[in-house]
DNA sequence: TAAATAGTGTCTATTAGACACTATTAA
DNA sequence: TTAATAGTGTCTAATAGACACTATTTA
């Protein structure tokens, strides 16, 4: 005997963050309907079973209705299902992260959608908190191991910048010297297209970023990289 | 206009495995009915959403169904999805891993689910060698700066048997001073009840293991420990 | 040459890990 | 006392990180 169970919905929702002065940032908007109309959301949407070839396409497509975004980063972070989460029966929310580097945001960004600092964040509908949560402690974890942060800025960045931004996703700071150890930096004397981190996806390219001072190197990462250890 | 789509089938698949002296071992059975009817898949079912209240007990219900088992460690790793994973259609799998002590295996597990070694898997119904890897995947990294090892041994155990399965984890033998400054254990003169290690998971009971030798302390971990930094 | 930031060698305090020592039991 | 395993202090080599030095640009 075999009994056939109600199908549960299947949607997919993106902690979209962004990285200001304030620190990460997560991309929210206020519902237009029921449920929880009016409460502050992240994207999301329902699978669309004639359309979608993969999770990771239905999160960029939703992404893409919604805010006008194609995240160079986009990462599976963890399920959400139940009978409560949301009033209208059993469903399932799979979440995704995904980084937007802050420049991007001015050219694409629908104004449907404001960021809030993921430090103090206000009451959201469904379990959309508990998402942020898991979303942020995701990307602080695995920068503490990995080039992850790289992602959170421009295609080509200085490693000042890059230190920076170890520093903002962490709200902490090192020395110059500290940090570069700590990813295994030495520029040296590379050709462009080398790699100089213990990791080998830091790229070096031919630009450097001038000012009032020695011209710093701008570098790129085609990949994420991991460490041997934790360094942060 | 809000268009209405086919919900994808929902189900929760379980990477039940346990340690013996060939390393990680996973359970698998051979499929009665289409689809894979004889291939060798992992146990798992569809979501009963009007009994089911969460995910994890949805993976605790099949698990006990198939297999007469109740893990004590049981931790969501990743979601596959998509609309050619299996041939009925678009569905969702949700991928559980769950440890068990091998003495546990003896006394409930069915005579249907036999456990093949994680290192040279023959081939998988769906996508259950992906799962499978995952799933090794996640306890190998998690291993490395946790106390999971201890959800592989029986409640009370040794710190030498700890230092074996941590061994066994990483294919790679160690000191017995080397694991135990990994671990940061002082055992001292602790009193029964108090924590021995740097996360303070491990608990000395007031047993001892006998044998022809001097007996040694049996401990006891009731949750997860991390550690500051990757030791493995 | 002054100002400003980039990049790096050196020195020290800390730590990881091997070794060897002591401890405690049964035979 | 011997055998066998438990538990730990010590010494050394490797490492992390701060400091201070050099480098390179514009004004």
């Amino acid at each position: 005997m075999t009994k056939t169970y109600g199908k549960p919905d299947v949607s997919v929702d993106v902690v979209l963050l962004t990285l200001a002065e304030q620190g990460l940032m997560v991309a929210l908007h206020r519902r237009p309907g029921e449920p929880y109309r009016g409460a502050l959301a992240l994207p999301g949407g329902y699978i669309h079973t004639d359309r979608d070839t993969s999770l990771e396409d239905a999160a960029r497509r939703t992404l893409l209705d919604k805010t006008g975004l194609a995240p160079r980063y986009l990462e599976q972070v963890q399920t959400f299902a139940g009978p409560l989460r949301d009033p209208r029966g059993w469903s399932v929310a799979i979440s995704y992260v995904a980084l937007v580097p802050l420049d991007e945001l001015a050219a694409a960004s629908s104004d449907v959608f404001e960021f809030y600092s993921v430090d103090g964040l206000p009451e959201l509908a469904f379990d959309h908190t508990g998402q942020v949560r898991a979303a942020v402690e995701r990307v602080r974890n695995k920068s503490s191991y990995s080039t992850l942060p790289c992602w959170l800025l421009p295609e080509k960045f200085t490693l000042t910048q890059l230190q920076h931004t170890y520093e903002a996703v962490f709200g902490e700071t090192v020395t110059r010297a500290t940090f570069r150890s700590r990813l295994g930096i030495k520029v040296g004397d590379v050709q462009a297209g080398e790699a100089v981190d213990e990791a080998g996806v830091l790229i070096a390219t031919d630009d450097y970023q001038g000012g009032n001072q020695r011209p710093a190197r701008l570098f790129r990462a085609d990949r994420l990289g991991l460490f041997k250890r934790a360094s942060w």
